[in-house]
Order: structure tokens, then sequence, then C-alpha cells
DNA sequence: TTATCATATTAGAATAATTCTTGTCAAGTA
DNA sequence: TACTTGACAAGAATTATTCTAATATGATAA
């Protein structure tokens, strides 16, 4: 398993877990996927647990907080820049690993620093191509 | 006054000063902004008309409601196809008119069905620079 | 190995954004 | 005028998330 935090992050069972299941995981899951899986393992699991664990990794750089999804954050194990592909209708989300040239001049961006960029694309999955 | 509401719309007073808030608005406010702005006029206003008003004109295309808020959604009345340029401090948002070409091939969509993109260019606005 | 200490865990309460419910009201129409 | 439809308002309900406070545990140093 990759190795996560960056020093004082204090390996217990339930982040194991947590780490686990993020670990190459690609579906963007919630803090709610999250806690329903790691609570097999660990019945007594609790949300705040989820949550505190995440906003560690979020903040050691680890992993990313998505707010692609409306309804509630999505996380993502992979902080390589990449981009995503968003099915409008399922909601499911796919990654894009490829650079895009988005020469933006300082007179578009009006005095900010740019410090990043992320595109998401909106289409229909196939899944749900398919039903529809 | 642009037009909102494909047809079947009805202008009431409340509706009118939610759209006289909207049209022209690029501050990207949330329905609280709305809420609160309204309120001076209406001071029975309701979340609910402000929710409900949001919806139907989201619905039949006369806003946008944008994700790129973690805490809150925030709404956009500018509905042409255009990019945003978020400050990570303040989180305040400007808009960023201009096509980009993201030629993307059908292989990297995996059998998706594009139908849009949206590009987040992430930095630092002036007034923040000069703060830090 | 054991004692210590900082930090993690837990349950549940609190919060905040949003949605839902229900009763009332108003505009337009037969 | 009576009817129908949809809008409004108030507040309850829901959902995601954060906070609180008590307890437990991993890491470290003796």
């Amino acid at each position: 398993m990759r190795k996560y935090g960056n020093g004082k992050f204090k390996l217990t069972p339930q982040r194991i877990a947590i780490l686990d299941y993020l670990d190459g995981n690609r579906s963007h899951p919630s803090a709610e996927d999250i806690y329903k899986s790691v609570l097999k393992r660990f019945p007594t699991m609790s949300f705040a647990t989820v949550y505190n664990t995440l906003d560690a990794l979020r903040k050691s750089g680890d992993i990313l907080e998505l707010t692609i999804d409306p309804e509630k954050k999505r996380f993502d194990p992979d902080t390589k820049l990449h981009h995503h592909l968003i099915c409008i209708k399922c909601k499911s989300i796919v990654d894009i690993h490829r650079k895009f040239s988005l020469n933006i001049t300082s007179k578009e961006v009006g005095g900010f620093e740019i410090v990043g960029n992320h595109i998401e694309f909106y289409g229909i999955c196939p899944k749900c191509r398919k039903q529809s």
C-alpha cells in the first residue's frame, strides 16, 4: 500500500481500514461510501472517525476533496493532476489522465495568481445511454 | 430585464424581485444571498420561495447551479458557455468568457457521450494576494 | 517493558443547507 | 361567480457535515 500521511499520522486499525479502502480506489467515494465499507470490519466505526481521517489526509495532501457532486463531497486518493468525466444521469465519475493546454492570458485572469485548474467533462455514460 | 421562464412561468412580485436580483448579477450568489437581498423588499419572503423559484429557473434553463463551492450551491444567471476562476482563499468567483479547445478522443471518453465541459481555474485574487 | 502523553475514537448532539409538507392565497378561466 | 391550478409561507424534516466531551490507544521515552 502506498504511503499516507506526512510524518505525524498515527496509524490506527481504523485508519488502516480507511486507507485500504481508498488505496487505488477509482470510484470517487463519498464519506458515507467509506463509512459503510469500513463498518464491515469495524462495527464500532464512527462517522466522525471517517471525517477526521479524511480531513487529516486532505491536509497532508494525500487525497483530494471533490466538489463535483452537489449532494455531497467525494474523495479521490489520486492526487496527480487529472480531470474528470461525469455522467449527468448516474453521477458516476471517471478520470481523464491527460494534460490540456489552457493558455490563459494575464489580461483574462484580472490580477489573479493562477495555481491550478480542473476540467469537468459532462456526458452520459454507456450504461445510462442504453437505458434511455 | 431579460426574459425568464419558458412559457408557463407565472411572474409574481416575489419572483420578479428574485429575477431583478439575479439579472446581470456576476457574484454567483447562494440561495441565502438571494434570500437576504429579496427580504428587504419582501419581509415575508420564505426560503422555500427562493428555492422553488431557483429550481423552476434551473429547469427552464434560465440559470445554472454551480457546484464549485463545497459549502453551498451557487447560482449563475449567465447560461452562456463560460468557465470560472475561483479564489482559493475568499472563494470569490469570476467568469472567463472564452472557448478553450478541449479535443478529447473517443478512446479517452470510454463510451461516454460528451455533452459539455466546464473549466475551473484556481488562483488567488488580487485582494487576497495583498493580504498575505 | 511500562508509564506517559498526545492524539484517535466514539456516540451523540449541534449545525447548516436544502427539501418537504401542509394550509392558505391569488390569478386566470369556464 | 365558482373552479382550478399553481405560488406562497411557516415550519418541520432530512441530509451531510462538524462539534463536543469522555474514553481509549499508539508511539515514545524511561
